[in-house]
DNA sequence: GATGAATGAGATTTCATTCAT
DNA sequence: TATGAATGAAATCTCATTCAT
């Protein structure tokens, strides 16, 4: 999502995400994105044959990306704590660079009754717990794990958009999240 | 919110509150509303000015309600490892019990730019990890200690209701994040 | 018009007529006019059918105050120029001491096809103006001094309520108006 | 305003001011208007973003029109008396031949609190006045002659439209309301 | 007489989508 | 591919009028 995008189809996915976040789905108009792309309403849809398929072809890119990242995150990890440490990091990162793609997941998932996706993120990251679970090596239980870790890291992104985080540096963050994700480990 | 309501009005607000924490403001229409009362559309406007001032309504009566609460649950608390306790305990019945109120109020602040109302329920909690911050008893920031805590008690909201979660009793998934809650604390 | 109303129908009149000349007829609501008068919509429908029958009665009301104090003046005069002076003092005072009737008119004439009301003002002065013309003492056509008469001083009443008059007094104003009138006469 | 209109733009300001000048501001409908064009309602806001903005075009185009035939009427006349001629023929002419435009800015004018538009009509008019009035010229002030210039002729419409005038030709008319017009002047 | 809730019709405006060019 | 006019459905809101109390 980051690279610049040559085609129009990659145009109007750039400007969509960047609208859809910004100001919701039902609020942005195909006009809008029309005009922000420079072109007609008309010609979206030789690019999309619906509104629909504009948001669901971001939610697929834009989870199919966070899924990879967190999927090499755990993979680069030597140790459990690590991996887990990983994950914390991933998460934020993505949501601090990236901010349009975390918040259209957000929205997304909030607004959606069920995702026309499959693989969200959040799996992965479930099947990682699970394992830690397995070998006891987890506080609480999986899914309730992943609550805190996803939840927090949602507040976190909010928090930080909205500025009450204004006095920490994004580092000293990550490190604090850290650190509580970590107290998820039996020792 | 979960007493009968008798008039209109109340009417109006109850149906309204299920209505826009099952299908999103926008997606909500006035008519749906007006169908679920029993009433025409132009009825609705004899009690309110506009469908912003029903969300701003119920906004504010769910807002007031969970702070009592949580207000009162911190005062119970005779240490300050059993008010955090207590907060959690708070929220997640809160959440349980009252799951369109708490829905509606995660709705709202994903999707309005500022709630147009005072004294969110996080400010209470906030107040209470300030406290225990300045008293060195808190492991992490206190802006962070509440992402943790809100953040934790949504997703296992949602997750809830999406039925991750239904292999636990709710005392088991609230013990839970009690236990990763006192973690937050320093001993 | 100018004296105090007792009855809840002439406070009724009274508001519509300030509202209706202020706001013009659709502009102004049944609701408004309740508000004003001190009572609920409901009850104007105790005092009148409908927002026409308002109307109507406004207008039959001003109507014949006007053509009776133009009648008047007409008989007071003991010649044609002092009666067509009459008139032009007449016309203007009302218009400048009871504005709002005499916009009520104005209003009146434009917007609606035809009037609901006989015996307009018009045509008492119509009835001197041919008269006069009969007796070779009129310069134009009578219907064309109506126009030049009943024209300008309804244009006098815009302008001087846009301020456009306030170099001049009511007075100055006033002969300057007869002064043309008198043109209208043959020597 | 004459000559056929081409495009949907056009036709829909066209058949805006007859609506607007037949039956009113509140009374035209967005609806009447697109059915009178053979498109929906919908299609209307292609053009035109609100229903202030087609009256406002109007007004704009119907004022710049009336304003420059006065303008060039008076550069024309080659003395005062003649200026005087050709600011009523130009009046009356206009009012004759394009009723619906005349009407139009009747209507506005006494409807709409201030106009949303520069350099009346009458503002040449005045200008004009004011020349003779410094010349003394004039025999009233320069205010009152427009009351009874732009009254006169507002009324001898109103009055032509009614069927009262229909005795006389346009021209006796026009002579008629000329003959007035001189008198204003001082010889 | 009065209240005020409710109706029902209609007005303005919005917008995803289609289609002729 | 692209344009941009048009459709058609729907949404919010307004308001004269009615009616049970």
């Amino acid at each position: 999502m980051g690279e610049k995008r040559s085609s129009t189809r990659e145009k109007i996915l750039e400007v969509a995400l960047r609208l859809f976040s910004k100001k919701g789905f039902k609020e942005t108009t195909i006009k809008d994105i029309a005009k922000e792309v420079g072109i007609t309403e008309g010609a979206i849809y030789r690019h999309f044959t619906s509104k629909e398929e504009i948001i669901n072809s971001l939610l697929e890119e834009i989870t199919q990306e966070l899924r990879q990242e967190l999927f090499e995150s755990i993979e680069r990890g030597e140790s459990d704590e690590e991996r887990l440490n990983n994950i914390i990091d991933t998460l934020l990162r993505y949501a601090f660079t990236k901010p349009e793609s975390f918040r259209f997941l957000n929205l997304y998932h909030l607004l959606k009754e069920s995702p026309q996706v499959e693989n969200l993120p959040g799996e992965v990251i479930l099947k990682f717990l699970n394992g830690l679970y397995l070998k006891g090596k987890l506080m609480v239980y999986p899914e309730v794990a992943l609550a805190v870790i996803s939840g927090t890291v949602e507040r976190i992104f909010v928090f930080r958009e909205k500025g009450v985080l204004k006095s920490y540096t994004d580092e000293e963050i990550r490190n604090s999240v850290k650190e509580v994700a970590q107290k998820l480990l039996k020792k």
